[in-house]
DNA sequence: GAGCACTGC
């Protein structure tokens, strides 16, 4: 099509492809393409792009203290890594520990492992996560979660039983990602003989080698602490292309793309990413349009985002019939957590949807903001999965050039109550001087000192309380959450709180259908549920039945509740009633319909979070007489408005929205928080 | 009348 070439010109040079060729595999495949799968382990693991680089690897551990080794996830460098140290004996000087983001790929990684040496997991091989632990005493290889390692420097403040540590998929910066390197860091200028490998993605590898550099004395003082090294990958190129002007309008732009893409380009299935919901479906109506402008329809659209159910989700994953091009209209949902088989043309918009921490109110905001080149170069790399691919980024080749290398980290970004409390329980005083990878706003730290104070978790020099300090820190919580079991193991009613507390660590246990007809018999199942009190007792409801009934599928089912969310609050609360009882001496009782008592202890944990109604008719902030609005997801939406309520957290979106409100009396405050309300301040 | 996406102790 003669009017669709000159809108994208192709950059001069190939620099662009180059440095945006998606080296970067995702970090957590749903499916990962193995060519070799039909040879035996041992051919697998000689033909691994890693595998000769691996006198290398060892040769820079001997002679550095820190590698950052550069790398995509395919590369097997999670899986062959490990080994080569094992077998080159470096588990003589203790074990070979390797901390991964998340639950599955510990458990994943571990067990593969033990089968390419042969063994059970358990054994040489072994993992360590929440609630799981499969390992013994000839354990040498130690696959753990991050948190699972903060945990044992609790114990174990030098990490003296491990030689070495691996931190995989460091790139991804979770908020336990920067903890952990901060405190390694520590422990690295105290222990000369630890050894760390940092398994990171290309654009952070200096940033991680600055960071890990301090200055040394003797003979040693020209000596470079950390080395990087390259590890090359198998991914396909992917050809970039910008456009000349910016666009007034990305989803309309979206929209014409993947038009003018079907109409020229050969076959292939298209992937457009837009920020939200929203956005998806205004651009599958779009091209609805003009799929129905002709006569005959070979194009499949499908959106993607989070809060469609799953058995919608699987859509995208079928592959179309032949002479069908598939296109998926997705949120950031595609970046990284979820691989769609078959792509090779990618559309970015050129924006994400973030979460933003703002400590004057404490709360979250939700804003659209550009990408970071980092992201834009994941989203390209989706083209070139199964052979080379395209990527067509609505906005120039200027306004790439000028995005920030990457996302600011989660810690940058998040509330710190939780990240205070762990540093203090490890014997760090001031946080405010703790070497963060990056530094997150000291706003942020006073906040949250401010808010360990009102919880009665620090003192007035900022020290840990006893009993009530040391317990929130070791409770694996929030602050907020943590305070407020606390007093409900001395007000009788901890079951209770156990139960609305595993209900809130799962995802949104209310399923949201697409169809509007589906929807409203939704939210008519889920009034079965709600009562006057508001959401948290609502979840205790929830929980009730889904017992009583027998935790069946059929129930979630006719009350449109996520069964698979439900199973996992009812396995947390178990655990969570077991560690309270015997860790913490938390006594459990239930207070057997008394819901005041249940109400009276979450405000107990939630006293800081407290907004009244104002005369005008609208709730307001009681700190600071900031106006804010009842989320329409909230229970209370609905009904009548009470004076006094207490939210568990903030959202700015196009309002100050409240959450997981819960009705309270005005009285509770003066009695259950004396030192943070006077009875002045408490305003009717 | 509104919902980026995750993860962990």
């Amino acid at each position: 099509m003669a009017t669709f070439k000159p809108k994208f010109i192709k950059p001069e040079t190939d620099d662009a492809i180059a440095d945006g060729g998606g080296n970067q595999e995702p970090q957590n495949s749903a499916f990962v393409f193995n060519a070799n799968h039909n040879l035996g382990l041992v051919e697998q693991r000689e033909r691994l792009p890693i595998r000769k680089y691996r006198d290398q690897i060892l040769y820079c551990l001997e002679n550095f203290q820190v590698v950052i080794l550069v790398g995509e996830t395919g590369s097997g460098k999670s899986t062959q890594v490990p080994q080569y140290l094992y077998e080159w004996g470096w588990h003589s000087k203790g074990m070979i520990g390797i901390t991964e983001p998340r639950r599955v790929s510990t458990v994943t990684l571990a067990n593969r492992v033990a089968q390419e040496r042969g063994e059970l997991v358990g054994d040489t091989v072994g993992y360590v996560v929440r609630f799981l632990e499969r390992t013994s005493n000839d354990t040498h290889i130690k696959f753990m979660t991050e948190g699972i390692l903060l945990r044992e420097l609790l114990a174990d403040p030098l990490l003296t039983q491990y030689g070495v540590i691996i931190v995989d998929e460091a790139h991804e910066r979770n908020m336990l990602t920067d903890m952990v390197l901060g405190l390694l860091k520590k422990i690295l200028r105290k222990r000369s003989n630890l050894k760390l490998i940092i398994s990171s993605a290309t654009i952070d590898a200096s940033f991680f080698s600055e960071f890990f550099s301090w200055p040394r004395s003797g003979a040693e003082a020209n000596q470079l602490i950390s080395v990087k090294l390259s590890i090359e990958g198998r991914m396909h190129a992917v050809s970039h292309f910008y456009l000349n002007e910016p666009c007034a309008d990305y989803v309309r732009e979206t929209v014409e793309t993947v038009w003018k893409l079907h109409q020229k380009e050969p076959p292939g299935d298209i992937l457009a990413f837009l920020t939200g919901q929203e956005e998806v479906l205004e651009a599958m109506d779009l091209l609805r349009e003009y799929i129905a402008s002709q006569e005959t329809t070979n194009l499949k659209v499908l959106p993607m985002y989070g809060s469609m159910t799953s058995n919608d989700q699987l859509a995208v994953f079928f592959t179309p019939p032949k002479g069908v091009r598939k296109v998926v209209l997705a949120t950031n949902i595609a970046e990284t957590s979820i691989t769609i088989p078959g792509i090779v043309y990618v559309i970015d918009c050129g924006y994400v949807k973030v979460k933003w921490y703002n400590p004057t109110t404490c709360s979250d905001s939700l804003v659209v903001v550009p990408v970071s080149k980092a992201s834009a170069i994941q989203r390209a790399g989706r083209a070139g999965r199964v052979r080379p691919g395209k990527v067509y980024r609505l906005y120039t080749k200027q306004d790439y050039d000028a995005l920030a290398p990457r996302q600011p980290p989660e810690l940058r970004r998040s509330e710190m109550s939780g990240a205070v409390l762990q540093l203090k329980a490890l014997g760090i005083g001031n946080v405010l001087r703790f070497d963060f990878p990056s530094p997150p706003p000291a706003q942020n730290l006073l906040s949250a000192l401010e808010t360990l104070y009102a919880l009665d978790a620090i003192d007035e020099q900022g020290e840990l309380t006893r009993p009530v300090g040391f317990l929130l820190a070791e409770l694996p919580f929030s602050a907020m959450l943590s305070k407020m079991l606390y007093v409900s193991g001395q007000m009788g009613c901890a079951e209770e709180i156990i139960t609305i507390i595993a209900m809130l660590q799962v995802q949104s246990v209310f399923s949201r259908p697409a169809s509007a007809a589906a929807q409203q018999s939704g939210r008519i199942a889920h009034r079965h549920f709600e009562v006057a009190e508001g959401d948290l007792i609502t979840l205790l409801n929830i929980h009730s039945a889904f017992v009583e009934e027998g935790m069946t599928k059929e129930f979630c089912g006719q009350y449109y509740l996520i069964y698979r969310n439900l199973k996992r609050a009812c396995e947390l609360r178990e655990q969570l009633l077991n560690l309270a009882r015997k860790k913490y001496g938390i006594a459990i009782f239930s207070c057997k319909g008394d819901v005041e008592m249940v109400c009276k202890c979450i405000t107990a944990g939630f006293f800081t979070q407290v907004a009244y109604l104002h005369h005008s008719g609208v709730y307001r902030q009681i700190s600071s007489g900031t106006e804010l609005a009842i989320h329409p997801n909230s229970t209370l939406y609905t009904l009548p408005q009470a004076q006094y309520v207490v939210y568990g957290e903030l959202l700015q979106t196009t309002k100050l929205f409240m959450n997981h409100v819960t009705v309270i009396k005005k009285e509770w405050l003066t009695e259950l928080a004396p030192h943070y309300y006077q009875q002045t301040t408490v305003r009717d």
